[in-house]
DNA sequence: CGGCTATTTATGCAATTGTATAATTTCAGC
DNA sequence: GCTGAAATTATACAATTGCATAAATAGCCG
């Protein structure tokens, strides 16, 4: 009885593949649908090489998180980046870009809101997880943080520390929440109309502090 | 070899006790921890007796993202009620108690965050959990905008249906947006700086289309 | 207090799970 | 072409899963 043929996959490939099986798995099957055997599947594998490449299911879903949070950082980030440089855009324009790009597709995207809601129900399950999502968190955060810092200079604003961190940490919300709700709901909203949304709210926190009232 | 002693539960608390040790093993140990041995445990039964009261696990994890939903969106609105009803509120500061209320405790934390996420997790697998998604969704959404409704009114403001909406929409977007902020990161938060943020970015949407700048 | 029904426990089962281990195949270097 | 290490498959296993069924208990109505 002959075993299936297999090639040699090149360097990182083959672990590349474990982990966009992985991720295919949880979004269309939850946590739950992602077992080792359904992956290897998907990976045109069988189960045992998962073993192989990790040392076990769960650092492979630690891979599959940190995967997906770098694609989303690293998309909103690439292409916000790419439109200002094209454009010769003042700062405030590149953090408008930004949050065009964070609340647009890619990043907004029904099958990404399912990966990362799998993900946000192990947090306080798996400590690994907690450290991940502050890391990816706090990436996130410092880019909104250097854009803001940009535009604060640019005005000829004073930044004082904690002025900038509370700012970031404000918009930051806001941007997470809009791409929340556009992944939920992305057919009420219009092309842009997150988008609208999303740069009003933000230009009302960046607003000096004594204006309040409506 | 006897069995162990039991009693009857009065009419419908089994079945709220399975529900409570469902989400107890959710919150906890994730979807994949809440097997019917470990709820049935939690509720102080064997596990055979989920199926007297569900037709399935899936039914009793239908009824936990109910339940879950329904007590959230209950809160908000009973404390940002009973809030505005004592103040003798005008409606601008009713809607504001809802954005403070749906910002603290016990409606932002952490718990509640892992729940809703496991649920949210399943929207794209189950069409039952999508339906309810739906629901609740727009519950919160209808209540937000009976809140703006009353603002506009209040100020001798035209509302159109459309413009409702809208509106509606935005606000709820926010605070889902710095709601989820504040279960992820709750530690950064002071008492009420999610709910300042909140109140700005939400009278920044309401404030009327003219004016966009900075 | 005796019986009847709704409620609850107990047990078993086939399917699935992650992991461990051994056997096999591929392929680069000689 | 050989050879040996690296990559992959195959099989087995104990544990766990949801569900079905049968037996037992509780407690209300008469």
């Amino acid at each position: 009885m002959p075993r299936r043929s297999f090639q040699h996959a090149p360097e990182g490939v083959r672990r590349q593949d474990l982990i966009n099986a992985t991720l295919d798995c949880i979004a269309e099957q939850s946590l739950q649908g992602a077992t080792v055997r359904q992956i290897a599947l998907r990976a045109g594998v069988t189960a045992g090489l998962i073993r192989y490449y990790f040392p076990g299911k769960d650092e492979l879903v630690h891979a599959a998180y940190r995967e997906t949070m770098n694609r989303m950082t690293g998309q909103a980030k690439a292409l916000a980046d790419d439109h200002a440089h094209r454009e010769k855009a003042t700062p405030r324009q590149h953090l408008e870009f930004f949050v065009k790009t964070s609340l647009s597709p890619p990043v907004v995207d029904a099958r990404t809101l399912s990966l990362w809601a799998s993900f946000v129900s192990l947090i306080h399950v798996d400590p690994e997880m907690a450290e991940i999502h502050k890391e990816s968190y706090l990436a996130f955060r410092n880019e909104v943080e250097r854009l803001i810092a940009a535009v604060f200079a640019d005005e000829g604003r004073p930044a004082p520390k904690a002025e900038l961190a509370r700012s970031a940490i404000a918009i930051n919300a806001i941007i997470d929440g809009l791409w929340l709700e556009g992944c939920l709901a992305g057919d009420i909203f219009g092309e842009n109309d997150l988008v609208a949304i999303g740069i009003k709210a933000v230009n009302a926190v960046l607003k000096p502090r004594e204006d309040n009232q409506p």
